[in-house]
DNA sequence: GTCAATTGACAGGCGACACTTGACAGACTA
DNA sequence: TAGTCTGTCAAGTGTCGCCTGTCAATTGAC
């Protein structure tokens, strides 16, 4: 259903963003209105991507909040699959 | 582009979850393995579905954790309209 | 070699939010 | 009347995004 363990969104601003456009963390942070340290956490995979994030990104760079919002999903998901056996659920209807 | 005003996650959790198998809150909270109070927050839209809250959901209704999310983030992404244009960046590559 | 820019990381602090237990009042029902 | 269900408030915990300030290490230009 969902693929190999998805990358962070953080990874993808640094590689896909900054990199091609030959942008310092620094000059990023400042034209998106955020703190060079609440970037470089992202960009370092230390921190998510917010809403409000999700929606600099687009306006800086384009694709859509829903598409940075969903790879911040399929990351966050993909990283509780290993606690989801810890969450025991009674199942309804199934039974 | 999006849809109009998209439901809060929990009025579907009353209505296509709890009302149909004629679940109280209490029961529903008890099985789902959260505090009536925590679910009582969530249907009644005053807490959003979080990763593990949309892993139970999944385990207790059916569907999937993407789609609980999807509904969370849809509705998050439609709140934040209102406040879209207070947040300023500057656009990159478009110059 | 030296200076400036960049960077990752840490501390301290703030506000938001999901979640918990305990408790209380109102409503509905057997 | 007694018991259940419900919404909600209080108080506290842990996580997380984000901010300012600071520091050491790295890198590039001179």
């Amino acid at each position: 259903m969902a693929m190999h363990n998805p990358p962070h969104p953080g990874g993808i601003v640094r590689r896909q963003c900054l990199e091609p456009l030959r942008l310092s963390v620094t000059a990023a942070a400042s034209h998106l209105g955020v703190s060079r340290q609440s970037l470089s956490e992202l960009v370092n995979e230390r921190a998510g991507v917010s809403v409000e994030m999700a929606i600099r990104l687009t306006k800086a760079f384009g694709s859509s909040p829903e598409t940075w919002l969903g790879l911040q999903m399929a990351y966050d998901l993909w990283q509780a699959r290993s606690r989801i056996d810890d969450i025991k659920v009674e199942r309804f209807e199934a039974a």
